[in-house]
DNA sequence: CGGACAGTTGAACTAGCTCAACCATAGTGG
DNA sequence: CCACTATGGTTGAGCTAGTTCAACTGTCCG
């Protein structure tokens, strides 16, 4: 249950052969629900776990000193949010679940048994790493560079095209139950403006959200809008078929 | 002399046992210098080899479509800047010669070889890369929710931190052959700020910044001033040696 | 001597912040 | 069933950090 969920993931982000597939799901571990705002790993803690995203909401958050919090990514089912306790001594971040969540826990002893045994199970987790530091790295392009509606409109696509990428996608919305103050702590805004900025980008009609729900009603040119480009994301269909 | 500037990459980054380290020396690869400004690798291409900088100094940068860019990170001699390319098929940013500097390609065939042979090495490689992921996201932190100020402070610590940490630091001051543009592009701020934000700090006394190069006088109140924790970098010393 | 590049300064402007209300909704306990 | 509370969304008004634009200075180099 818990391999084929990895297995899963693994095919998102690249080719698995049927022998290493055969490998991943025989991967055990441990289910685990989460409540609502519980940590699932903690800053400073050294994990002896890798986490798997079966179902729910997850972010990536660190705390400043003057109590200030920065959002360094969303997690949506299927992600593998906490890989790089694998090798990291500690925690530089936490990881806790927005909305009423289930994860898988893999020891990361069975992890490298598998890595042992299948090199090319282990280049394609790494894979998964990279193609998370490339996200980390688009955030700061984001909010270092982008207006306050461009921004949004940007980390907007993002979520519509990873959750289309992961078959989350229902007509042209999708999940995504933030309250405007997560909105603002990810995108270095104040809940104030993330208001303003949201009502406008309401009005131009390409997009909305309400009811911690994402709709989407012109990809194309909101992604303009946002100087949106999925090629960060290293989606293994490429984004041709992303802008259907 | 390439495999022996690798062993010392990894010893910053981990243990290397006498066997592995043994085995990296044997890394043979190609010494290429590069000119002020040449691109090593480009953002879309996809290189064969991985980068290891033996002198001088680069960048990680990205370039947005109105011609703005925003710069990634920053490397000094020591620094894998382009590991990622082992496993992504294509680079999302571009790294470029700040100086006139000397790099070491490496590559992929020799590196997966070597990891085949080596599963520690491997592992080193991967942490290199995921600490490196960390360091992304200290900076979208620092240029999401720091003052001008506060976030110049911040990147300041952190070059001397990580120049001190290489051996690099005479005195009080290392190396740091970036213009006022460059640091711009570094913390999303414009030119002009980033020369009156410098003036101010430059009259705390705490630190300069000048032809190039970086001084430190009090780095205990510039940490505290920038809110800066070096736990990010996961150095192997831990960093009770770092504020000395 | 001239031209390019980096740093510096001034003045006007604006995006986003701050503070302080107020409103809507949903859950909770009596 | 209603009053109470907590949480999240909305609005207004004044403020400030950082931008923009445009000029000027210094320095290195051919």
């Amino acid at each position: 249950m818990i391999g084929e969920a990895l297995a899963k993931h693994l095919c998102r982000v690249g080719e698995l052969t049927r022998e290493d597939r055969q490998a991943v799901l025989g991967v055990k571990g441990e289910v685990r629900p989460v409540r609502r705002h519980e940590d699932i790993v903690k800053t400073g803690s050294s994990p002896t776990f890798s986490v798997l995203l079966l179902r729910g909401f997850l972010q990536r958050y660190g705390s400043r000193r003057d109590g200030s919090r920065q959002i360094h990514s969303f997690y949506i089912a299927g992600d593998a949010p906490s890989l790089e306790s694998i090798h990291l001594d500690r925690m530089d971040s936490s990881i806790c679940a927005i909305v009423s969540s289930e994860v898988a826990l893999i020891p990361h002893g069975e992890l490298l048994a598998l890595f042992a045994q299948r090199p090319a199970v282990e280049a394609l987790v790494w894979r998964s790493s990279l193609s998370q530091s490339s996200l980390f790295r688009e955030w700061l392009t984001r909010n270092s560079r982008l207006p306050a509606d461009g921004a949004m409109a940007h980390l907007f696509c993002e979520m519509y095209v990873r959750s289309k990428a992961a078959g989350l996608v229902d007509q042209n919305s999708c999940d995504m139950p933030l309250t405007q103050e997560m909105l603002a702590d990810a995108l270095g805004l104040t809940g104030v403006h993330v208001n303003r900025t949201l009502q406008s980008l309401r009005e131009t009609g390409l997009v909305d959200h309400k009811a911690g729900r994402l709709y989407v009603h012109d990809l194309r040119k909101l992604a303009n809008f946002g100087d949106f480009d999925p090629q960060y994301l290293h989606l293994r269909n490429g984004q041709a078929a992303v802008f259907s």
